[in-house]
DNA sequence: CTAGGGTTAG
């Protein structure tokens, strides 16, 4: 066979077993017994000792160089440490001068050099310089032809990688285990299990899976192809376990979502005595970041620390994303700035973590202000030069998302075009949603249907992202397509679903989507579905049907269930319902001070004044954290808070002022009215006769005074609008000519002249 | 042969 197997993926695929097997027929035992020792260790002249030569490690890397230009009479080995500071240095520059001097001595016949230079160039990422090398050596041995492939591997090439083991074969060379793991590793890159199997095939054939660099590697090929019980039953089979084997099994577990088998992994590992690396940490790290688990984190942190890991930057970017997720900001600060040279995954990491904490602060307010930071490392990141990538990219959409701050959300998705990460499914699944919680579905729509794959989550952000909008019919159609295509869709599609069907009351299709859930696709109903049917029973004034859901319901219902029932019975004059769902509403300890307000609604409408009285001191005592007003916009990159009755704007507090006087009174003329607080928690401020601005309203001011004309005006709110506020925004849209967007705690406001998206279900509360 | 950072809801 002279030719060699093309290079195409269906080719290597098809590549027949047998042929690997009839190449080493009668030499089973090289392959099953020899151990290479180690692809940049010297296979020849062991004996010979590489570091008793030159002097050079002390010095620097040039002088080293020059140290040996005076030299007369090198050996090959005095190579070997500047090869080495090659490694650390990975500069090709620094390979291509060690390499034109071994050129001028005549080291170039020594294989062990060459294939060391064939290595040094694949670490520095020159694979077309390591394949030169490669190609004008006049022999080669099992350790050169690995390195090789090792080195395409490394470079994210594995079709190359592939051909070149074919090429080893072919020219009757027989592959040890670390060829074998590396060809392994290949296949998973290469997402070609058919390959892989025949290699395991072989494998099985010569009993070699109880090897470690065989059955390691064997172990994260089924991991990567989602097969965790296999990747376990191989490392079972490991007769001699080693520290790379424990990681191995440990980073399946993570990689497959079992977070909880890879930590108990780890303590079986260290009963069994076996010291875990700074690879096993940062992924045990990680492992508690995704369980939250801060006390066992900080164990295994301090335990880095002991092995004398603290300066390996993995190790260090887990244990500070691992601090930031779990509150611990100043920690997570503390080792960020400690970091000397930080990559882009310590910046991705911080950011990320900041965009995640968002989700779960403590209260709103610290977690704007945290998302305010990451917008401001983000910037920090750019100015100090370096290139955002992904991961980067993907966070940073849902930071803009978040802070409602489309320009800055304009300005990174064309970073993603011109860097052409926009093609990225995840990068485009942000994209979408960013627009769309900017206000403009218009634009989310356009990136969703731009985008050249989708995965269920894109589906699902659009889906849910019309159902925000209003726009129940095309989230309806969304899911039909997205069945149609064959996306199973999961609990968080159902939410939007039901959520969409809501929003127009129809009760039917959700009940018939809710049934689909369960029975077609096996979903468990959770919490949040339960509370959407609710409300939309509430909101269609079938209370009976709603109280029946909540009868039904395995779980405990929260505080917004029956704060949601209490709200339908007072309307519709059901007091025995209304108190039962107080009753129990307040055995809840309401921790929400918004579902506190339907309940002295419900109270006052029945005259049941102590009860009023005891509510309203529950809710003095949940003020502090819960009841501050805030607003925020962001412009320009910048985020700006605002408080009611605002004393010390960041902006001109008497220009504010007036303006919003000025919209008041001209709104007045357009049929506004102001009819008192309509929120309760103001009770000591309803009888003022001057209106009090909400927070809202400064941002707006803020934002018309400092954006061109005809520029959206975009802000969030902690807490939801008041009735109010809301019809005082309807008219503001039609007086400034502009389209003003307000996430608030509960929905997304879009007004447009004179009306909000939202579909104004103020009147029925 | 083994490691760190990303997207959807509430």
């Amino acid at each position: 066979m002279a030719c060699l197997p093309s290079l195409s993926l269906a080719a290597t695929v098809g590549l027949d077993p047998s042929s690997l097997r009839s190449r080493v027929s009668g030499h089973v035992s090289p392959l099953a017994v020899e151990k290479p020792p180690g692809i940049c260790c010297g296979t020849n002249n062991a004996s010979a000792s590489p570091t008793a030569t030159l002097e050079v490690e002390s010095l620097d890397f040039r002088e080293g160089l020059s140290v040996l230009e005076d030299g007369t009479g090198l050996g090959p080995f005095d190579y070997v440490p500047l090869l080495q500071e090659c490694m650390e240095r990975r500069l090709v520059s620094d390979a291509e001068a060690v390499h034109a001097h071994i050129i001028k001595t005549g080291a170039r016949e020594d294989l062990y050099v060459m294939t060391f230079l064939v290595n040094v160039y694949a670490q520095c990422g020159a694979m077309i310089a390591a394949r030169k090398v490669f190609d004008g050596l006049p022999r080669r041995n099992v350790v050169t032809w690995t390195t090789l492939i090792t080195g395409y591997v490394h470079n994210s090439e594995p079709e190359l990688a592939i051909r070149v083991y074919l090429e080893m074969l072919e020219a009757g060379s027989y592959p040890t285990n670390y060829t074998l793991g590396i060809a392994l590793n290949a296949c998973s890159s290469l997402r070609s299990l058919e390959l892989g199997k025949q290699i395991h095939a072989y494998i099985v054939k010569y009993r070699i899976e109880q090897d470690a660099s065989i059955g390691n590697a064997l172990c994260s090929l089924y991991s990567k192809f989602g097969n965790l019980d296999y990747a376990v039953k191989t490392f079972r089979g490991i007769t001699e376990k080693n520290v790379i084997s424990w990681t191995a099994i440990i980073s399946a577990c993570s990689e497959n979502g079992e977070a909880a088998s890879g930590l108990s992994f780890f303590s079986e590992m260290l009963w069994e005595n076996v010291e875990p690396n700074e690879f096993t940490l940062t992924c045990v790290l990680s492992l508690c970041c995704t369980v939250m688990s801060l006390s066992l984190g900080k164990q295994v942190h301090s335990l880095s620390i002991k092995s004398g890991y603290q300066l390996n930057l993995p190790v260090r970017n887990s244990a500070m994303y691992l601090y930031l997720k779990c509150g611990l900001v100043d920690e997570a600060y503390k080792l960020f700035n400690e970091i000397e040279s930080s990559s882009l995954v310590t910046w991705n990491a911080i950011i990320a973590g900041h965009v995640q904490i968002m989700d779960f602060a403590s209260d709103n307010l610290s977690a704007y202000q945290g998302g305010t930071r990451a917008l401001e490392i983000f910037l920090r990141m750019i100015h100090s030069g370096l290139k955002p990538d992904l991961f980067t990219f993907s966070s940073v959409l849902t930071l803009c998302s978040k802070l409602v701050a489309q320009e800055q959300g304009e300005q990174i998705h064309a970073q993603t075009i011109k860097t052409g990460c926009l093609s990225d499914v995840v990068v485009g699944s942000a994209l979408v949603n960013m627009y769309s919680k900017c206000g403009s579905i218009r634009r989310a729509s356009k990136a969703f249907v731009e985008m050249s794959t989708r995965t269920l989550i894109s589906w699902t952000t659009m889906i849910t992202n019309f159902a925000i909008h209003g726009k129940t019919q095309q989230a309806l159609q969304l899911f039909e397509d997205m069945r149609l295509v064959g996306v199973k869709p999961n609990q968080i599609t159902f939410v939007g679903v039901l959520a969409a069907c809501g929003r127009s009351l129809m009760v039917d299709e959700a009940l018939n989507y809710f049934e689909m859930m369960q029975k077609e696709y096996r979903i468990k109903p959770v919490m949040d579905h339960f509370e959407l049917l609710v409300d939309m029973f509430v909101m269609s004034g079938r209370i009976d049907e709603a109280f029946d859901l909540i009868k039904k319901m395995h779980y405990e219902p929260n505080e917004f269930i029956w704060s949601a029932l209490i709200t339908g019975a007072r309307l519709h004059r059901n007091p025995e319902l209304g108190l039962y769902a107080a009753e129990r509403l307040i055995k809840l300890e309401p921790r929400d001070s918004e579902t506190c307000v339907p309940l002295l609604k419900m109270y006052r409408a029945v005259e049941r004044w102590i009860d009023m009285l005891n509510v309203e001191k529950l809710m003095r005592e949940l003020q502090p954290v819960k009841l501050r007003d805030w607003s925020w916009i962001c412009i320009k990159g910048k985020v700006y808070s605002f408080e009611p009755n605002e004393q010390f704007c960041p902006g001109n507090n008497m220009e504010m002022h007036m303006l919003l006087e000025d919209l008041l009174g001209r709104a007045k003329t357009l049929g506004y009215e102001f009819s008192g607080s309509s929120e309760l928690m103001d009770n000591e401020d309803a009888n003022i006769s001057s209106r009090i601005h909400q927070s809202e309203e400064f941002a707006i001011a803020f934002g018309l005074l400092n954006t061109p004309k005809a520029a959206p005006i975009q802000i969030i709110k902690n807490t939801s609008m008041c009735q109010n506020c809301h019809d005082f925004i309807k008219c503001l849209s039609i007086l400034t000519a502009r389209k003003i967007v307000i996430q608030d705690r509960k929905r997304l406001h879009k007004f447009v002249d004179g009306k909000c998206s939202c579909g104004d279900f103020w009147g029925l509360l």
